[in-house]
DNA sequence: TAGCAGCTGACAACGATTGTTGATAACTTG
DNA sequence: CAAGTTATCAACAATCGTTGTCAGCTGCTA
């Protein structure tokens, strides 16, 4: 994840303005190294900013997503998660109870699709989601 | 997945009663191979029984996968694909643009979660998916 | 400093899914 | 085979996460 001054110049590189929202939500997101969801970045933002709107956060975050400097995750928990971490690939690890993402810094030169199987699709990525429950959900389904 | 017949008697056997929309939907999964959405299996029930309303084909399937005959897939497509097809182990290849989703009997014993990114949590199903763009995506993406 | 592009934020729409409810239909007991 | 109990049906509306609309305002650029 860039710095909050780095995602400020790319932003006006891109045309687009840089306003005070916006530099709170870039700074949550650089000191973020979990995935967050936009709700919580938007609880996160109202605590330094109380009338931001969360429509705000939305446009923030696709901007990101559609400038590559965040992945947006659609891992199945109701919500997006916006993932910093986009400098190395990696994989997800999930619990299914809570909702909380880890991420799995898993390198798989083997997980291929079988060129058989592949017929009539051109691929362009892979993902791996690992999904079980976290110790602290595990202890609470007693 | 199950026939028409077997499905009956399972629901028997749980204490749900067997309706004739609860029939007109099993026969229709069970000559099923593809991973249709909530809503075309609505359809094509509709198409035989034109009353059923969409919230009992989503009990009835809702049902299906309490019983693991059948697998909701949330694949980031907006909706879930019913997945006939729980036998055997696979995993998916997505179209991007369609949402069309292929099965891809994969056996993958390498990918392991490594034991140094799975403390804290316990895993129990690894999914893989590829993505990417249909052969009749890729040629309407000109 | 002025002007304007375009962002902000209140509001409502949207699609997918689920809750509620009166009426109805299917199993069970006799 | 008949009657009663119980759960399902299907219409309606609510819910959640996300996006569209729009008037007003703010921050860039000249």
């Amino acid at each position: 994840m860039k710095t909050v001054d780095q995602l400020t110049e790319l932003f006006r590189q891109q045309g687009l303005r840089v306003t005070p929202q916006r530099q709170a939500i870039f700074g949550l997101l650089h000191g973020d190294d979990g995935h967050p969801t936009v709700e919580s970045i938007y609880d996160a933002a109202r605590a330094q900013m109380p009338t931001i709107s969360l429509k705000t956060v939305y446009q923030t975050v696709n901007d990101l997503a559609a400038m590559g400097e965040v992945v947006l995750l659609d891992l199945g928990t109701g919500s997006y998660r916006v993932d910093p971490h986009v400098e190395d690939e990696h994989h997800h690890l999930i619990c299914t109870r809570c909702g909380k993402v880890r991420d799995v810094p898993l390198d798989l030169p083997d997980v291929r699709l079988p060129p058989r199987y592949g017929r009539g699709f051109s691929v362009s990525a892979v993902e791996v989601n690992f999904r079980g429950l976290c110790d602290e959900c595990a202890a609470q389904s007693s």
